[in-house]
DNA sequence: TGTAATTTTCATTTTTTTTTGAAATAGTTA
DNA sequence: TAACTATTTCAAAAAAAAATGAAAATTACA
């Protein structure tokens, strides 16, 4: 296969992929295209190969950059910023848990708690109430798994320790 | 507070989530309306507590149940279809990481296998090369992780096995 | 089988999300 | 400081996703 179209068949795909993530289509192509780019690329290179607009390019650069996807290069006697990205896997996934444990675990608790009690004690309420507390005691332990994953290293979830409770 | 106010903001809040989740808005409140109701409810007075159409209720509900979140309760002597919610949060998590896994990761293992080899072995080529190659090996690690974690018991996640390799 | 209730489908409309592009701002060099 | 290059912002446009509602299909019962 040609290279350019190996580039553009993954470009896509990651690009679909990033939009079951919480990072848009464009977002995850960007970081797609500097995953495959030996070099870093500067926001203008960035546009012309995904053909998109310099506002689209910079604020996703941007997004990127804030979840910790994306590093900002200064390249001596080059006027331009230019821009690398996270490869190592491991700490692409853990980035993402931290954006979104961030983005939607901490709302939950706070509303969670909020409702924890209501009026009444009709079956309604007590079945409201008691689904409310489940689901409290399930994002806590969820919340202290993910901050015990983003803290490991990618052995301690994939790898050789399987064994060791077998 | 009021027990409809805290239906509303939890159905609200789970809508949120939801949407995070590859779940549509409609689809996690229906999802969220049903956790909290102590039977189970027709499409009918879903639409009715959530205020949308009938064809919206329908599909989200097909939707809900080819996930596994759902299931359809005939009650006897009724006409109608009843529905009612998956409430074990772990078995809810695990029915989303089945189907994510599907929609997801199958697609991607596809075209990395299908752009694994480019022509030439310029920088650019080499690097493409190595990047898929890096995430082939995730994904293949990914993917028998979370076969191990839809097939566990919560604990073993969650739970004290912990202490075991500390 | 005929009738009415219920469920499903899907073209159209509405809403939400994303992108553009042009203007404003910031930064660099001579 | 002037002239130019690069970056950022954001209102408006475009695209994508979701909801409606009416018609079609299915189902249950007399």
């Amino acid at each position: 296969m040609e290279l350019q179209e190996g580039k553009d068949r993954f470009i896509q795909s990651w690009g679909t992929l990033g939009s079951s993530w919480g990072i848009n289509r464009t977002m995850a192509q960007i970081h797609a295209l500097l995953l495959i780019s030996p070099e870093s690329l500067s926001a203008e290179q960035i546009r012309d190969e995904l053909k998109i607009s310099m506002g689209n390019a910079n604020m996703n650069v941007r997004a990127l950059i804030d979840w910790g996807l994306v590093y900002k290069e200064l390249k001596p006697g080059h006027r331009k910023e230019y821009f690398k990205a996270e490869k190592d896997m491991w700490e692409v996934v853990k980035k993402v848990i931290i954006q979104r444990k961030k983005k939607e675990l901490e709302p939950l608790t706070r509303v969670l708690n909020d409702v924890s009690n209501v009026d009444g004690d009709s079956p309604a309420a007590e079945e409201f109430e008691k689904v409310i507390r489940d689901i409290k005691v399930f994002s806590s332990k969820a919340d202290s798994t993910l901050d015990r994953i983003t803290n490991a290293d990618s052995n301690w979830l994939f790898g050789s320790f399987i064994s060791m409770i077998k």
